[in-house]
DNA sequence: CACTCCCGCCAATTA
DNA sequence: TAATTGGCGGGAGTG
């Protein structure tokens, strides 16, 4: 009888974690098997091994001693233990054969052997960190519990934590969708700020625990008032859902979980004492802390603690102190999210300090289908909003999906931005303050002035980021000085091909995208709102985050994206933060550029980063890459530039020194939708013939010009950039994109009618740093908003030259919003960034930061009116 | 003995 | 009502 019912127990039965891992290769997981080293030694039969063929075997094998031991235990348990033997033994012992039961006892697995933290492994280890964004990997809790040899109850705890930090989410009953790390760095960044928030006071103290604690007591009370809805923002949901249903959700782990990630986060050492933890934990009640309640949240803690030591973002140590020495642990994981973005949604930056990323990887999410079926459920952090009162629902409905996505552009961005400001600063600091581009005139904008992030960490982009190209947009620093160009520009002279009948220049949308190419040596990828962008167009240099860059490019499609490519770490500067999302585009440079990093000081001059921008667009160009045809398009820039009288001499030379030795990428017009295509963006290549780009052709037989649509969904996130000429066809990258584009269908008539197109190989605009610009920008208001109403919403334009044509200036435009996704206002909202590059020195005025931003926005638009493109396309 | 934290009871939630 | 989730704390393993 028993083991009949053993073995239909089987299946349930946990088998244990050695075979486990054998059968789990078999099993389930979906995608790469773990890595695991699991042993397969053990296993006395050769056979196959499926979960339900070792339990059979222990079964068999374990039969009459093995049962009476565990008679007293479930049937479960003992089976698992019998199954240990042999399994486990693989590790710690030898198999042994015996079933004698000092061996079986021996055998049992250690407790070590059971750990929570080794069960995370290996359940880790089913999935890939960075799971490509058109696989979606569910994950069914009773294939993980069977497959892992434990109990569900294990899997929940595990589940629980992942969930909290947004590596998996529920879907259904017993269906998790697994997410990888994409969006860690975003998530950490969402519980740093909020952690700030709550406890960010308290942290500073941190060194003086006591007087910590005694703080955060107070804080406590204080806080919770206010902060209970509030303080998990992060939490939103369950937050929410605590307020209304207190019971289980709030002292669910998820929340503990993201709450003991925010306090290393805010704090300053890194470490957390459990003690601490859990009185701060502890929250409610703190008064009466009982002992017995402490215990049992240390218990929950040390659960948590194994789970993020297994994702490596804390490791055990050990505090001394008068006392003694107390447990505790460190972080270890990323840091750097620059960090304070205020914007609640989202946009962290984030660089994924991962090294580990995996390169194809999107930073996509995959979106569940299911949505949040349980709303109280999601942890989400839909930011601030007060979920008092509402409940969790209301909370969750921003985050769809696809905010989500859009945020981890955004955020990425940011975190390209602050990178580059980072960057820049230092080598602000580093070049005498009279940097050539100091000499430019600033238009007085905070906003240029690069702010140093203080502690952002970006690791390089290293592999992740492969091909693509990076958004150049942010380049777009130089915007006002070159409003006047712009002007030039807007005339019109954007020539068209002649042949063709739609296209249309029309004020509104035309951008010239670079692609940049393959070099690797840079991309970047602006981060967000052109503007910004603008200053941070060093940034561009510097290595974007590798996320960013990613997704940019495989988003963006940028025809041009380059291949890959690695940045270098320094490269990287911060940039601002803003919401918007841009650009698209990207050469990638060579480092070179860190001259263009000098940029004086505080000062800001935000000229200064576009020259620097231009240099490093330059510097990048892919040898290969470059054409005959960039040569001379770029000597034509160069020439454009030095006679315009309103470049600065200094960034002209920069960029023409670069410019000549760069080769160029492919460039591309960046068309925005307007009406009529709002949701496509049309991509040209500038220079090219028709059939340079693969994509164009194929998709667009009709049209002799060589043009590519993408959703305007994927280039919102994106800055656009301009570049003028551009030679190779180079597209390694765009297939994503295009394969998007290809999807869509999209008849040209349609296309006609509304959308402004834009040609030309390069676009003029003058550097010039002339203040002038910027008034200009200011007064328009939003013409071309009217046109598209999706870009509408954050257009600012800037100005660079363009990169790659040594000398041209370019207009960006950012954009904010992605089309597609309805923004709020707040999102949108510029203001915050503010805080959170600003550092005290280096920062203008956030205000005027502000400002700017406001005024660029609008400027945006006139710029595009005006944004004249120069080049005559050679088509 | 102090740390850790496994284990699984059993209540809250869901289906 | 049954199944799924998950809080909770006893108490065992470790050092």
């Amino acid at each position: 009888e028993n083991i009949f019912d053993r073995s239909r127990m089987a299946p349930k039965t946990p088998i244990k974690n050695e075979p486990i891992d054998l059968s789990k290769q078999k099993g389930c997981t979906p995608e790469r098997n773990p890595i695991t080293p699991v042993k397969i030694i053990d296993r006395p039969q050769p056979d196959p091994w499926t979960p339900t063929a070792n339990l059979k075997m222990l079964v068999s094998a374990a039969s009459p001693d093995m049962r009476d031991r565990e008679k007293k235990k479930e049937l479960f348990r003992p089976i698992e233990n019998s199954e240990q033997s042999d399994t486990p033994d693989s590790l710690q012992y030898d198999i042994v054969d015996d079933t004698t039961v000092d061996e079986f006892e021996k055998q049992r697995p250690s407790r070590k052997q059971k750990s929570l933290g080794l069960l995370c492994q290996k359940f880790l280890a089913r999935y890939p960190n960075y799971p490509l964004s058109t696989e979606k990997t569910t994950i069914s809790l009773d294939e993980v519990a069977s497959v892992l040899g434990v109990e569900r109850r294990r899997i929940y705890d595990i589940v629980n934590v992942l969930e909290s930090l947004h590596l998996v989410s529920r879907v259904a009953k017993n269906q998790y969708c697994w997410h990888g790390r994409h969006n860690l760095s975003q998530t950490l960044k969402m519980l740093q700020e909020a952690g700030e928030l709550q406890y960010g006071e308290l942290m500073t103290f941190q060194h003086k625990e006591q007087d910590l604690e005694y703080k955060f007591g107070e804080r406590k009370r204080e806080t919770i008032p206010h902060s209970q809805d509030r303080p998990l923002l992060d939490f939103s949901e369950p937050d929410c859902s605590s307020a209304s249903a207190n019971s289980r959700k709030d002292k669910s782990l998820r929340i503990m979980s993201q709450k003991f990630v925010m306090l290393f986060l805010v704090s300053k050492t890194k470490i957390v004492t459990l003690d601490i933890a859990a009185k701060i934990l502890i929250e409610e009640t703190q008064d009466t802390v009982d002992h017995s309640k402490f215990k049992t949240k240390v218990r929950r803690l040390y659960d948590i603690a194994n789970v993020l030591t297994s994702l490596g973002l804390i490791k055990k140590v050990h505090v001394t102190e008068e006392r003694g020495r107390k447990p505790a642990f460190k972080w270890i994981g990323p840091v750097e999210f620059s960090g304070k973005t205020d914007e609640l949604r989202g946009h962290s930056p984030t660089s994924d300090s991962l090294p580990g990323t995996e390169r194809g990887a999107c930073a996509q999410h995959q979106i569940c289908a299911s949505g949040k079926q349980r709303f109280t459920r999601h942890t989400s952090f839909n930011g601030a909003q007060p979920c008092e009162g509402t409940r969790t629902k209301v909370s969750s409905e921003p985050n769809s999906p696809h905010q989500e996505r859009q945020d981890e552009y955004c955020s990425k961005m940011i975190n390209l931005a602050a990178v580059c400001r980072q960057k820049i600063e230092e080598d602000t600091r580093n070049s005498s303050i009279t940097s050539p581009f100091s000499l430019l005139p600033v238009p007085g904008d905070p906003d240029f002035c690069v702010n140093p992030l203080p502690q952002a960490v970006f690791p390089v982009v290293q592999a992740e980021v492969p091909s693509l190209s990076l958004p150049i947009d942010v380049s777009s620093q130089a915007p006002h000085p070159s409003m006047p160009a712009t002007s030039k520009t807007e005339n019109g002279k954007a020539t068209l091909v002649p042949n063709q009948p739609f296209l249309c220049f029309p004020s509104s949308s035309l951008f010239m995208l670079c692609g940049g190419l393959q070099e690797n040596n840079l991309s970047e990828t602006l981060p967000t709102a052109g503007d910004k962008g603008n200053r941070s167009a060093e940034a561009q240099a510097a290595v974007p985050p590798a996320v960013c860059q990613k997704r940019s490019s495989h988003k963006c499609t940028s025809p041009s994206s380059p291949a890959d490519d690695e940045e270098p770490a320094a490269k990287k500067q911060t940039m601002e933060q803003s919401d918007l999302p841009l650009s698209l585009v990207v050469p990638k440079k060579p480092f070179e550029s860190p001259k263009a990093e000098s940029t004086p000081g505080n000062g800001c001059p935000s000229a200064v980063h576009l020259e620097t921008y231009r240099l490093d667009l330059a510097s990048p160009a892919a040898p290969e890459s470059a054409s005959k045809e960039s040569l001379d398009c770029q000597e034509q820039e160069k020439r454009s530039q030095n006679t315009d009288p309103d470049e600065p001499p200094l960034g002209n030379e920069h960029t023409s020194k670069e410019n000549a030795n760069q080769p160029f990428q492919p460039q591309y017009l960046y068309v925005q939708p307007t009406t009529g295509l709002s949701s496509f963006n049309l991509l040209f290549s500038a220079n090219q013939a028709p059939g340079a780009i693969s994509l164009a052709s194929n998709q667009l037989p009709s049209l002799s010009v060589p043009c590519v649509m993408v959703p305007s969904a994927a280039l919102a996130s994106f800055p656009l950039v301009c570049s003028p000429s551009f030679t190779s066809p180079l597209s390694p990258v765009p297939d994503s994109s295009f394969s998007a584009a290809a999807s869509m269908n999209f008849s040209m008539s349609s296309l006609a009618s509304t959308t402004p197109v834009f040609i030309s190989t390069t676009a003029m605009v003058t550097p010039s740093v002339s203040s002038v610009p910027s008034v200009d920008l200011q007064q328009p208001a939003h013409p071309a908003l009217h046109l598209s109403p999706v870009l509408t919403r954050s257009c600012s334009a800037v100005k660079l030259d363009s990169p790659v044509c040594v000398g041209h200036p370019v207009t960006l435009l950012k954009l904010q919003q992605p089309s597609s996704t309805p923004l709020t206002p707040k999102s949108i909202r510029p203001a915050h960034h503010e805080a959170f590059f600003k550092t005290p020195g280096s920062l203008g005025d956030p205000v005027a930061w502000k400002k700017n931003e406001g005024n660029q926005t609008r400027n945006a638009s006139s710029v595009q009116r005006r944004l004249e493109i120069s080049g005559t396309s050679p088509d």
